[in-house]
DNA sequence: TATTTTTGTGAGCAGTCGTTCAACTACTGG
DNA sequence: CCAGTAGTTGAACGACTGCTCACAAAAATA
């Protein structure tokens, strides 16, 4: 009954995730949207009610389709799990964009002081980083990859605010061999190849 | 000669610079900078020539004031160079502010895509926190307190990366106890007390 | 086909934005 | 005490903000 909806919802999420990943909430305007999406004020606020409305569907769906497919992919799948940390990483910033906008949830992290309702997205977001971290731990515990003394939720806290730092570094234009730096680093934290004698 | 400045510039900076790390600069409008300044916008513009401006000189009195005092304090200063890169950590989560409007210089990290001038100061500040973390390291590597296969270069950008993302977890708003575990892994992950057995 | 229902369109609203500037105040040198 | 100079004030500007709504278009129902 009714016309139909001419546009694709998940099109226009996307077009909106990635605007917002530049620009940030408040940088984006209405006119940046409408040009982005393609959808004109009107049919925007009868699917969304607000920016704000359009901006949690955005987020919500960057949690949905972009962290959870990372977290997939990088974290959980992997039969090497260590692997999949690293790569989990380095492909954070080998976006091949330039500038890289970084991630929208470490962005919203600190713009949403700003935009309150966005606080409890970003969390989940975090939450889901954090618990693949601790996935891919356990399953390289069980391998022996770990350091024996190794505290596996400890080390997935540590890991996700290392990855939220390179995040920033990475929004601020550090270059890419820094950013290696730290993934080795990470990836030194939790192996026990960082001694060359055995001590287990 | 003439009629003399009635305002003391350090001061409008402080307020200006409180006002910009809660609301961010396009969160902050002229009217809210007047209000926290006292500034009305003709001496304001007389001052500084813009927002943006006005937003430099805060990010830069930021980098002179509290980022070079606290690296200072915490790094550069402390007899015990490693219970003061755990304070300079601890530190910047214990504000006694709710909600803790995190640090300026992880926020204009993030935010400065938009705001293209303030990368340069951004990455002035970073690179201020890194060193005095090379430094303190240095220092407790001479007092026999790190690991002995530890490179100091590589652990200071770790530990810059560690703490830029504590930040982005303190904004937000992560309780105080998960941010003291990230305390406590950036702590294990510099000293040799990880392993119960000597190996060195 | 006529009617009803849903969606698309975009001009336009009230309000706010960053910025300007003419009038005014306070101070100095002659 | 007057001319010149530097600083302050706040009303006002055009541009832009998020948002609304009367109207047109397209589909479903009768």
């Amino acid at each position: 009954m009714g016309r139909r909806q001419l546009w694709d919802p998940a099109e226009v999420l996307t077009s909106a995730m990635r605007l917002f990943r530049h620009r940030g909430y408040l940088g984006a305007s209405l006119r940046d949207i409408e040009e982005a999406t393609g959808l004109h004020p009107g049919s925007l606020y009868r699917a969304f009610d607000s920016k704000e409305g359009l901006f949690q569907a955005a987020l919500d769906a960057y949690n949905d389709q972009v962290v959870q497919g990372r977290v997939q992919v990088h974290l959980l799948e992997p039969a090497d799990p260590v692997a999949g940390i690293r790569s989990f990483f380095t492909s954070a910033f080998e976006t091949g964009l330039d500038p890289d906008p970084g991630c929208l949830l470490t962005n919203t992290a600190v713009e949403s002081f700003t935009v309150p309702q966005a606080a409890a997205g970003v969390r989940r977001g975090l939450e889901a980083i954090e618990s693949g971290f601790a996935d891919a731990l356990t399953r390289a515990r069980a391998l022996g990859r770990l350091s024996a003394d190794l505290d596996v939720e400890m080390a997935a806290t540590q890991l996700l605010a290392l990855y939220q730092g390179l995040l920033v570094l990475v929004r601020s234009g550090t270059p890419a061999t820094k950013l290696h730096t730290i993934t080795d680093g990470a990836m030194a934290s939790i192996g026990p190849e960082r001694k060359r004698d055995s001590d287990e």
